[in-house]
DNA sequence: CAACAAAGGTCAAAGATAGTCAAACTTTTA
DNA sequence: TAAAAGTTTGACTATCTTTGACCTTTGTTG
C-alpha cells in the first residue's frame, strides 16, 4: 500500500506515543520534519487521533504553545462512545439531565458531580446568548457555586 | 515542556513566596535577572497573580519604589461569596479557570471535578450562541464526557 | 520649591504558536 | 469512468508572549 504523508505522520505520533499516556509536539517543527504545511497536522490529529479512536488533543497557542495528545482512559467504554454520539445533536434539559443519570447510574460520576454537571447545563445557567459566551460562562460558574455553597 | 520566560518568572515568584503571605520584589532587577524587559515582570503579574488566583499585587513608583505580592486571606466562606460577585460580571477563560483553581486550591472541589467543571466553561464547550441553548448544552456535556473519558 | 533621577505603569506593535476553512488535487468506489 | 471520499495547501484567524516607546509617581538634591 501506498502511504501518504498524514499516514506517515500518524505512524510517526502513534510510535512516539509508545506506551505512554500522552505525548507532546509542537505542530511547527512536525510539520517542518515532514516538509508539509502545519495545517496538515491538524488533519492527521482531527481525522486520526479522535475520541472514537481513543485519543483527545489538547493544545495551547502563542509562545511556549504546544499539543498534547492523550490516550483515552478504556477505548472499549462503548457505552461513553454512544453517549458522547447523543451529544451531537441538540439536548433540551430532560434529555441532558437523564444522560448525567446514566453516568451516575453507571458510577462513572459521583453524586456530588452529577449535581455539578446539571448545574452547569441547567436552564438558569443558559439563558440567552450571541456573542455572550463570557456571560453564559459566568453563569454557569454561579450556578456551581450555588451548589456547592447549598446545604446538603 | 517548553516553558516560556512568563513561566519561569512566575514559578521563581511563587517559589520565592514560599509559605510567606507576602513578598516584596524591584521590578527592574527581576527584570535584570530574567534578561527581559520590566514590563514583562507586569504581564506576568497581570496574567498569573490575580485575584482570582488569590493573590493581590500592591508597588509603589519612585525613588523607593517597589512590588509587593500578597496572599488574599479569608475563610471559605466569604470566599465562595466573594467568587459569587466575581460571577456577575462576564468572564473570559482564563478568568473563570483561575477561580476554578482557587476552588481546588481550598479543598472546596476535587481535581477531577476541578476538570470536570473547567471542561464545561471552556472554548470549545461554549462557542457560538443566539436561542441555541440546547446545542450549547450539548457542547457542554461533549466536552465533561470527553473529561470522563480521558486517561489521566 | 524646582528639577531631576529612580522607580513602576500602560499600551500597542511585533513575534510565536496553533486553528479553521475552502479550494485544488489524488485515490477509491460503484 | 464519473462520483465520492480522502489528502494537500495556503490564506486568513485566534491566542499568548515579548518588546519598547512613552507616561506617572515619588524621593532627593541644589
Amino acid at each position: 500500500m501506498n502511504k501518504s504523508i498524514s499516514d506517515l505522520i500518524e505512524e510517526f505520533i502513534m510510535s512516539s506515543l509508545d506506551d505512554d499516556d500522552f505525548i507532546e509536539l509542537s505542530r511547527n517543527d512536525l510539520a517542518k520534519f515532514f516538509s508539509c504545511v502545519p495545517s496538515q497536522i491538524n488533519y492527521v490529529l482531527n481525522t486520526r487521533f479522535t475520541v472514537n479512536r481513543g485519543f483527545v488533543v489538547e493544545s495551547q497557542r502563542g509562545g511556549a504553545g504546544y499539543i498534547k495528545v492523550l490516550r483515552v482512559q478504556d477505548n472499549n467504554n462503548n457505552f461513553l462512545k454512544n453517549v458522547l454520539n447523543l451529544c451531537s445533536q441538540p439536548l433540551n434539559v430532560m434529555q441532558a439531565n437523564q444522560i448525567v443519570e446514566q453516568l451516575l447510574a453507571r458510577n462513572l460520576i459521583t453524586e456530588r458531580e452529577s449535581n455539578i454537571i446539571k448545574s452547569t447545563i441547567s436552564v438558569k445557567a443558559l439563558n440567552n446568548p450571541i456573542n455572550m459566551d463570557n456571560i453564559i460562562r459566568s453563569n454557569i460558574l454561579s450556578q456551581v457555586i450555588i451548589e456547592l455553597i447549598k446545604k446538603q
